[in-house]
This record gives structure tokens, C-alpha cells and sequence, in this order.
RNA sequence: GCGCUUGUAGCUCAGCAGGAUAGAGCAACCGCCUCCUAAGCGGUAGGUCAUCGGUUCAAUUCCGAUCAAGCGCACCA
């Protein structure tokens, strides 16, 4: 950044001033390839004021450029090319590293304030699938990303733990049930009772009658509905928790749903006061015409409450309790008009706040090109998932590495990695269709390839001994190799800045990816341990790779192993 | 029908808030372990950036239309 301004100066001082630092540095571009400089700026917005051709007044520039500040300055075609003096560069940018360590790219973006992140989010009842993992993962890393930028946030799993579906999880239980069955393998056979559910309903509609009926039992607080209710949940959660284990996640709060039972009246009185609800076919609504949305349905026929009103609630309840800078809610796109009520009410009712929700949305995850579906029974185990990594992860290991100690939990650390990594690796919109072979490879630009280049590096200093490197002088290096790297170390804190200003936890899995295969390529055209001048500064290059995938692998929720 | 999202190599995707010959990975083929872990490195091959228009000195990138796909469109969440 520092050097960006350096070569910004360099060119309002050669035009003398005719443009602004800010213009020049918006211009300024970094080329594609390394026998192009470090930083260039095309001269195309100079041509009208100079009524000069670019590709002529580019080696004029140069004239005026004193070279002192840079290893060269270049005019190619209409481009002004500036190379930055490599071993000076990278003398700061080692020694800042070494320095920090782990707090580097560190920055006060958010000055502390508070931001509840809506994520993961499952069902009762019903087994995780690999679509909670997405909101879990990328909830997860925004957390991590938004704590190094300054900002404080509170993981909260909105558990869906209300709602229709357990009026019909009662209802098949009160039919088709046993306890024992349930006692055994309680979600998997909850999960059978109510895909059986759906499939006679197919035939009984009057199943959902029974289904409500149940429902508005349970909201009005009926012994045997809760006491039913109480036992799923608490099956459920120990389950969600085992999983979450493994993913090595915590939450802060764990306030699904159902808490917000209680905070629902206020809700609905407040929308009276203000003569927002309207009635209509026998439900009460707050019309939207005005967003250009359909109506929000706040209240049901039969008086009982829908998702919008206790995400209302929910909403309200955490401005209060944590005065946030931002609420984001992270969860997939086809709730995006959900979304857009939800704000545009919260705007009718008078809370200007409604613009810092955020929808963190991300793509579908399909099976087969098919949606994935509890009802239908379509649904990709995210359990199985992950202990199919970690098996692969075990064979790899004993093909590869057989002496490895700590085997276990290595073959854990990467196979849950690799499935945490492929989620996190393209941007959040993209829809996929679910690969198993894809999302366990471990070759390529994936999470164990990652795992891997840091691994490596470990094992160098490790062979390297005892060596202060604090202490130590570290000039600097100007090689190729080295300086591919130095440049993509120099990169990280710019990344932390936009993964947390786009919500993109992408950005850093890629460049995690860019830094190891720099480092790969170094590693192999160059010997490190060779005693020579320049072993020192090596030396705190590798350690600075290590130091940053290590941090990188960390937003992203993915653990870094010293060996593999 | 309306709204949102997407359309780049056989497959999966990058392309940094318009710029210099469009990049990776996988799959295919060919090389590289007497040398710090070959989960690696190098090479070959593979593209009318969906189509058509517009803005601009410059468009894969911005705007519009068309076509195609996915998701959503009140008593599920």
C-alpha cells in the first residue's frame, strides 16, 4: 500500500501536478505478468490533456521520474512500469511479519462494535445436511474475519426449533411412534417418521389439519405437546453439538427460535399501534405494495405465528441486547425475499437500524442437479461426509506418511479440513452440484494442498535448528522466486480488508491457495538450507509463509498441522 | 407471468470496483525424488469470455435487449 502511494507520488510529480493523488492511484494497476514491474500506470487519461499519443507520452514520464525510490521505471507502450526495489521491500515486510506473527494483517475496521451473525441454523429433528454446513462454515470464518478487523462478533445459532413441522412431528409420532425406537437412534428415526409424514399426507391431507392442530397446541404451552417437544430438541442438540465438535465451531448462543415465543406479542402490538397490520383472508398481514414485495404474513388463520414474526422478534430482541453495528444473517438465497420483508417491516415500524441487516447469502447445494430435501428423503448426510474425508485422509496418511505420529487426529485435522476448504473456496453465490469425490480431494487447489505448503515449511525450520531469527539480520531477498512470495505475503492484510467488507470468506481461501503455490514453486527451484548470506532471510521468509497460512487456514475455520 | 441469481477451456471455477498476449485446478498426454515431506514441481494440448446492440481512446468487466439454467412468488422455514 505504502509502495502504491510511493508510485502514485512519482506521477503527480512528473505531471506536475495535473492530476490528483487519488486519480492517479485509482489508475494505477498491477500487471499481469513479472517482466512488467510491480505497479503500472497506463497513460491513456493523459493523451487528451497533452494531445499526445499514450505510447509517447509514457517514456516522457520516465524522463521525469527520478529512479531513486525503485530497482527501475519502464515505459512500455502506453504504460509507465514501475519495479520496486525488491530487497528493501522485502527487508520491511519479513521483518514486519517475524515481528506480529499471528496479528498480522491485523486492522481496526470495525472499532469494536458488536455484530450478531445469524449461521448454521438446523432443524430439529432432522439430520445436518451439507447445506447447514455452508451457513455454518462461512458464519464461522465471517466471525473469525470480522474479530481481526476489529469488530466483535456473536455467533448465534437461530435453531429452528418451532414451526408447523413439529406439529407434524407429533402428530407422526402419536401415530406411527415408539419411544424405544426413538430412545435408540432418535434422529435418524424422527427423520423417518417425517418423511413417512409427507408421504401419506400426499393421500390425507387432513394430516396437516391434525399436524396444525398440534402445533396450536404447543404454542399454547399444552403439557404432552412440550413435554414431546422438549425431548426432540434435547436429542437433536446433542446431536448438532457432536457435529459441531468435529468442526471444531462454538456458538454464543445457541437462541433458536422458540426463545423469541414469548417476544412475539410485542411484536404484533407494536405493528397495531402503528396500523400496520391489515386483515386479509382470514390472516393478519403488513402490506408491502410499496417495496414492490408481496404482503408479509404475520399471523395465520388460526392465530398462530409464522417465521417472519418470530424473526421480527429476533431482530428486535438483538438490537436491544447487543446495540450492533450490523446483524448479519447467514442463509441461503432462496430466502432472499424473506429477507427483504423482514427489513422492509422492520423500516415500516420505524427502525431506521433495519439497514444494518445484512443477507449473507449463498448458492444452492444440489444432488443430482436436484434440490436437496428433508421432506423427500434427498438429503446428503453432512456426518458421513466428513467421516468419509477423514478416512480418506487416514489412507493417504498411511500411504504417504506411515511414520507420521498423531495419526488420528491429523487425518481429522485435514479430511474435515479438505470438506471445510472446498466450501469456503468459490464465492458464495455460486450454486454446485454435490461431488463426494471433489469435496474429499486432496490434490490441487484444495484445503490439504494448503495443510500441505505449510507443512513443509514447518519442516524446514525444523531442520534448521535453533536459529533467533528475531535477532537475526534479515536483508532481504530479490530472487524471482522469493520475490513471487515476498509480494503475496505484502498481500494479506488488503485480503483480510475486502473478505470482511464483501463477506467473502473466498478471498482469503484463495489467497491462501496463491501464497502455498508461490511457496510450492520456491520450494523447488530453491534449496533453503544452504549456508550461504542469504540463508537468514530464507529462513524468515519460510517462517513468514508458515506464519500466514497458518493464520489464513485459521479465518477460514481450518486447522494447520505441523506435519502431514 | 413477475422478482432475484447465474452463463468464461471437456469438467469445476479465477479474473482484484474497464486497460497491455483471457488465467488456475481437475481430467488427457509427457517429464522431474543420490537434494529441506512427489498431498509437490515443470511441460504439451484445450477458449467466437451465451447472443445481439450501446457507452468508452479501451469492454470478459459497465448499460439494455434476447436466449438458457437455478431459486423464489401469503397461511413451510
Amino acid at each position: 500500500m505504502k509502495q502504491k502511494q510511493l508510485v502514485a507520488q512519482a506521477i503527480v510529480d512528473a505531471t506536475e501536478g495535473q492530476l490528483s493523488l487519488d486519480e492517479v492511484m485509482s489508475k494505477i494497476e498491477v500487471p499481469k505478468t513479472y517482466d512488467l514491474g510491480d505497479y503500472a500506470f497506463p497513460t491513456f487519461i493523459l493523451a487528451k490533456l497533452y494531445h499526445k499519443a499514450p505510447q509517447q507520452i509514457a517514456p516522457e514520464l520516465v524522463e521525469k521520474i527520478s529512479g531513486d525510490a525503485f530497482d527501475k521505471v519502464q515505459a512500455v507502450g502506453p504504460y509507465v512500469n514501475f519495479f520496486i526495489d525488491k530487497k528493501a521491500f522485502s527487508h520491511n515486510i519479513l521483518n514486519q511479519i517475524l515481528d506480529q506473527k499471528e496479528a498480522f494483517g491485523q486492522q481496526d475496521l470495525g472499532h469494536g462494535g458488536n455484530v450478531p451473525i445469524d449461521m448454521s441454523s438446523p432443524n430439529i429433528a432432522k439430520p445436518m445436511s451439507m447445506g447447514h454446513l455452508r451457513s455454518t462454515v462461512i458464519g464461522n470464518s465471517l466471525a473469525e474475519l470480522l474479530k481481526k478487523a476489529n469488530y466483535n462478533p456473536i455467533k448465534i445459532n437461530h435453531l429452528g426449533d418451532w414451526g408447523t413441522q413439529f406439529g407434524k412431528l407429533i402428530e407422526a409420532y402419536k401415530l406411527w411412534g415408539s419411544e424405544e425406537e426413538v430412545r435408540q437412534d432418535p434422529i435418524n428415526t424422527l427423520l423417518k417418521y417425517y418423511v413417512h409424514f409427507h408421504q401419506v399426507d400426499e393421500e390425507h391431507p387432513e394430516l396437516d389439519d391434525e399436524a396444525r392442530a398440534w402445533f396450536k397446541k404447543l404454542e399454547d404451552g399444552d403439557k404432552e405437546a412440550t413435554e414431546l417437544w422438549q425431548w426432540f430438541r434435547d436429542e437433536s442438540l446433542k446431536f448438532f453439538k457432536s457435529i459441531y465438535a468435529k468442526l471444531g465451531i462454538e456458538f454464543d448462543s445457541y437462541n433458536g427460535e422458540s426463545f423469541y415465543n414469548d417476544k412475539m406479542d410485542e411484536i404484533v402490538s407494536i405493528l397495531e399501534d402503528k396500523n400496520l397490520l391489515q386483515e386479509s383472508r382470514g390472516a393478519e398481514i403488513v402490506d408491502l405494495e410499496k417495496y414492490g414485495l408481496n404482503p408479509a404474513l404475520i399471523k395465520k388463520t388460526d392465530g398462530t405465528t409464522l417465521y417472519i414474526t418470530r424473526d421480527l422478534a429476533a431482530a428486535l430482541y438483538r438490537f436491544r441486547t447487543y446495540d450492533f453495528v450490523k446483524s448479519l444473517y447467514v442463509v441461503g438465497n432462496e430466502q432472499t425475499n424473506h429477507f427483504k420483508q423482514l427489513k422492509a417491516v422492520l423500516k415500516e415500524m420505524g427502525y431506521d437500524w433495519s439497514d444494518d441487516i445484512h443477507h449473507i447469502q449463498f448458492g444452492l447445494i444440489t444432488s443430482g442437479g436436484k434440490k436437496l430435501s428433508t421432506r423427500k428423503g434427498n438429503i446428503i448426510l453432512l456426518e458421513d461426509v466428513l467421516n468419509d474425508a477423514v478416512d480418506l485422509a487416514k489412507k493417504q496418511i498411511a500411504e504417504k506418511n506411515p511414520d507420521l505420529p498423531n495419526k488420528d487426529q491429523v487425518a481429522e485435522e485435514v479430511g474435515v479440513g479438505a470438506v471445510i476448504f472446498h466450501d469456503l473456496k468459490n464465492d458464495r453465490l455460486n450454486n454446485f452440484d454435490f461431488n463426494l469425490e471433489e469435496v474429499v480431494r486432496f490434490e490441487g487447489e484444495t484445503g490439504p494442498y494448503v495443510q500441505y505448503s505449510h507443512a513443509r515449511a514447518m519442516s524446514i525450520l525444523r531442520k534448521a535448528g535453533q536459529i533467533d531469527l528475531e535477532n537475526a539480520d534479515i536483508a532481504g531477498l530479490q530472487d524471482e522466486g522469493s520475490w513471487e512470495v515476498v509480494r503475496q505475503l505484502a498481500n494479506f492484510p488488503a485480503m483480510i480488508k475486502r473478505a470482511v467488507e464483501e463477506y467473502e470468506p473466498s478471498v482469503i481461501t484463495k489467497y491462501a491457495i496463491q501464497l502455498s503455490k508461490s511457496f510450492n514453486k520456491y520450494y523447488a527451484h530453491t534449496k533453503v538450507l544452504t549456508d550461504d548470506a542469504e540463508k537468514n532471510s530464507r529462513l524468515a521468509m519460510v517462517a513468514s509463509v508458515a506464519a500466514v497460512l497458518k493464520e489464513s487456514l485459521r479465518l477460514l475455520g481450518v486447522k494447520a498441522p505441523d506435519e502431514m
